[in-house]
Order: C-alpha cells, then structure tokens, then sequence
DNA sequence: TAGGCCATCTGGTCCT
DNA sequence: AGGACCAGATGGCCTA
C-alpha cells in the first residue's frame, strides 16, 4: 500500500464554472412532428401526390389502385422501420448511460447531491488511469497534492473541488482557496483495487 | 437570459 | 435488408 501525505491544491481551481446539479431524466416528450409524420405519412406526399405517373411522351399513366396500396404498406414499413430504430437508438443511449454510471462508481469523485456529467466522468476516469499508470510504473508514492493535480487536468473548477472533497482534502472558503487537510487522515492507495483510501491517525 | 447539459429524433454510413 | 454506430439538430431543464 503506498502513503499519500495530505497537502493542499494551487488555488488555480477557483469556481466560476456551470454547477455539478444532478441531472434530472429529461421525460420522453411528444414530437408533434413525428406524430405528424406518423398520423399523415408526410414522406408519402412525395410518392402520392403524383397521382399519375409520368409515362413515355410525357403523358400521365393512372396508378392503380393496387399499385396505391403497395406504396401506403411499404411506406408503413419505413415509418415502423424508423420507430423501432429509434427505440434501438434510445437503449443504446441508455446502455451508454449505465456505463457511465458504472464508471461514475469507481472514479474518485463521489456526491450525494451532484453528479458528474458525462464528459467530466470520461475526463475523470482518463485522469485517474493514468495517475494509477503513474505510480505502478514509478513505484513511486506520489503526495496528494500531485495525485490530486493530476486527477484534475482538465476538469472544472467544481469537479475539481468534488474530488478534492471526496479525497477528504477540504476547501476553505475564502479568496484565494486554500485547501487544508481536514483531519487527521492518512491517505492511501490500494495497489490491489486501485483505489484512494484513507486511513485514520491515532 | 445565456450557457451547459441532457434525451431524443433523424439521416447517413458501414457492416453482416 | 436490417442493425449498429455516429453526428447534427432540436428542445427542455437548470443555474448563475
């Protein structure tokens, strides 16, 4: 197990940034367009409206009534076609989602009252592979002050302020932001799980 | 009110 | 032909 000394972050991670609010599922909500779409055929125009075609000489040809019906079910084949693609297209997102849940989980950074957006967790968890790649290659105990520097390239001001919370190092309020350790805790990383840790100091 | 983030729809492209 | 993947467009929600 290495030790990570607690120490404070550059006050370069001062906020002004848009808030971690957890995000509320947006309900799926009617499109008036695809009932539109759906109710009417609005693709259909295209293929209806000439009610004729146009033959050899320009003249129009008479559809018939046959040939009508062929196109209203096939034109009812693309709009279920597009239907089930989007609910393909939906659980695909949502499969998407759950891995970025999955891997909200195991990144240091956690809150019970925000959440990580999508392209801070994926920035996160680059942070934090390459910070555990760091000290497997080095063997090297890193303090806290670089590890949590390194987790935070890139990141916003809050989220920065998230994993320095969830790292147990506190922000100060105040101008310029100090970061102090908060109590008496050691820090550590498990080489076996990867993970931050801390351990209390009689 | 602007900006960030999100879910969803959609059409295009590639692959099987 | 049909599914997976992708990127653009759109509109809602929320916060500063």
């Amino acid at each position: 197990m290495l030790q990570v000394d607690m120490l404070s972050l550059p006050s370069s991670f001062r906020t002004s940034w848009t808030s971690n609010q957890p995000v509320k599922p947006v309900k799926p909500e009617p499109r008036p367009d695809l009932d539109y779409m759906l109710k009417t055929g609005r693709e259909d125009e295209r293929d209806e409206e000439e009610e004729g075609e146009e033959g050899e000489g320009g003249c129009l040809r008479r559809r018939s009534p046959g040939k009508k019906n062929q196109s209203q079910a096939r034109l009812d084949r693309v709009r279920l076609r597009r239907i089930e693609a989007n609910a393909r297209e939906r659980n695909r997102m949502h499969g998407l989602n759950k891995a970025l849940d999955s891997l909200r989980k195991v990144v240091p950074c956690c809150s019970k009252t925000s959440k990580l957006s999508k392209i801070e967790t994926l920035r996160l968890a680059k942070n934090y592979i390459w910070a555990l790649s760091q000290i497997l290659h080095s063997g090297q105990t890193p303090d806290l002050l670089s590890f949590v520097h390194t987790l935070c390239k890139g990141l916003s001001p809050p989220t920065s302020n998230l994993v320095a919370t969830c790292l147990q190092v506190h922000v100060h309020g105040g101008d310029p932001l100090v970061l102090y350790p908060a109590n008496q805790h050691k820090y550590h990383i498990n080489l076996h799980t990867h993970r931050v840790g801390k351990q209390h100091v009689h």
